[in-house]
DNA sequence: CTTGCATGTAAGCATGTACTTGCATTATGA
DNA sequence: TCATAATGCAAGTACATGCTTACATGCAAG
């Protein structure tokens, strides 16, 4: 039967996340599949193949939809994007985790790591691009966007959504703001960085073009210190 | 001796950074301090002990300099703390990576992750409260700085460094830029997210109140798509 | 029915690992 | 010089783990 099979490449790939290689006994890999130890061998031969079937079947996953190719809401669109890719990395936390930790000892597990972030990098630099060309990035004020620091604002936004999912569990003081808002924040701060002015105000495509004086009174009481920055 | 016993202390870190808490073999700890495996056991009685030891000392280090109670120059002050964060991250690399991924099975190791983070992103909150305090932001645009952004913009920046430090060496294409400008480049996206105008000019309080148009043609050169962009 | 096939049971082997015991050796300091 | 403490060596115990062998069971297709 297939099904024992998979059912034993499931639980061996929540024991590994759990306890990583050495962790992920061919004993315990059974008990969790419910599945005798040798039907075990019988199908996989041997525990490092196993786990390198895991790690090839992990990588399928990555479900999240693409950014779309023609922009028209950048701060709704990003922010479905970043959210689904903040749940796809908490899902895969713990899996993450093991194998980044075990990169260097057992590269096999490379795969369930590498493609996923980099081709995600590779897609939100390109929809930033096309960004520019519609016209949606203000260039004004003497700063433009140059690609250093067009490549940093990507990886800034790529590694909010990474460390969030992966720090926060494990100290949540370090994000005083819900997760639920996260996305949406980061994908904010993210296109003030880089020139995108219509952030708050739900024009799309208008340009305000009086961003200069004033404005800051009003401001400035709603900016002081809220428990959550003081602290 | 006391020697003997930070010898041991040493070996064991390194052990444990590269093969984790089951991989890092009271044998392997004795050969590589180049002790007795016994002296090991006479020193610390049993391996977890000597573990635990290990993750009390490591959370010392932290020789991070503090940011400056007194902001004066933003960019430069802000680079050489994330700089000097990111070396500290970079030395610390694999045993973080480790403690991270053993924390649900093993939570003694956490003081070796926990506070240092978590101190750091609060020094910087303050930092850009004490920025807006002393006018260095410009609130201009009707797009003011909210707390929830703010956070935001911590977690970021602080993810930026945390993530770059962790996933640069295991994917290096998701970072084109070279490593060593990493640092002023995330604190320069970063002041822009937050508001701090002055960063390409060195004219520190200055506003160049012309944002709006043109200056797209010069740029779209240097911008085209530089083969790391596009892929 | 019987021939395969997938699975389960029982037992065991070889190895690695944490940790112990007993005794010899070396260095330290009074 | 001598007692004390720290270290090394040899051997061994108890257990976990990867993996094997030999045999029994259930079940579908010819």
């Amino acid at each position: 039967m297939q099904e024992n099979r998979t059912r034993i490449l499931e639980a061996a790939a929540r024991v590994y996340a759990q306890h990583g290689y050495r962790g992920a006994t061919t004993r315990r890999i059974a008990d969790e599949a419910g599945v005798n130890e040798i039907t075990l061998f019988r199908h996989f031969g041997t525990k490092s193949a196993l786990l390198d079937c895991v790690a090839h079947e992990c990588g399928i996953s990555e479900n999240v939809p693409p950014l779309p190719t023609q922009p028209v809401h950048p701060e709704r669109e990003l922010t479905a994007w970043v959210q689904a890719r903040m749940d796809h990395l908490r899902a895969m936390r713990q899996l993450l985790l093991q194998a980044m930790s075990e990169l260097q000892e057992r590269p096999d597990m490379g795969p369930c790591v590498g493609h996923g972030p980099v081709d995600a990098a590779n897609q939100l630099r390109d929809y930033v691009v096309r960004l520019r060309r519609r016209g949606l990035l203000d260039m004004g004020d003497g700063t433009g966007l140059r690609p250093l620091e067009l490549n940093a604002a990507v990886a800034m936004l790529m590694n909010a959504s990474f460390g969030d999912a992966i720090s926060r569990p494990m100290m949540p003081e370090m994000f005083p703001s819900p997760q639920s808002k996260a996305a949406g924040a980061y994908v904010r701060v993210f296109l003030r960085a880089i020139g995108h002015r219509a952030v708050h105000t739900d024009v799309p495509t208008a340009r305000t073009p009086k961003p200069t004086l004033a404005h800051q009174a009003a401001r400035k009481v709603r900016l002081a210190p809220s428990k959550s920055i003081s602290e």
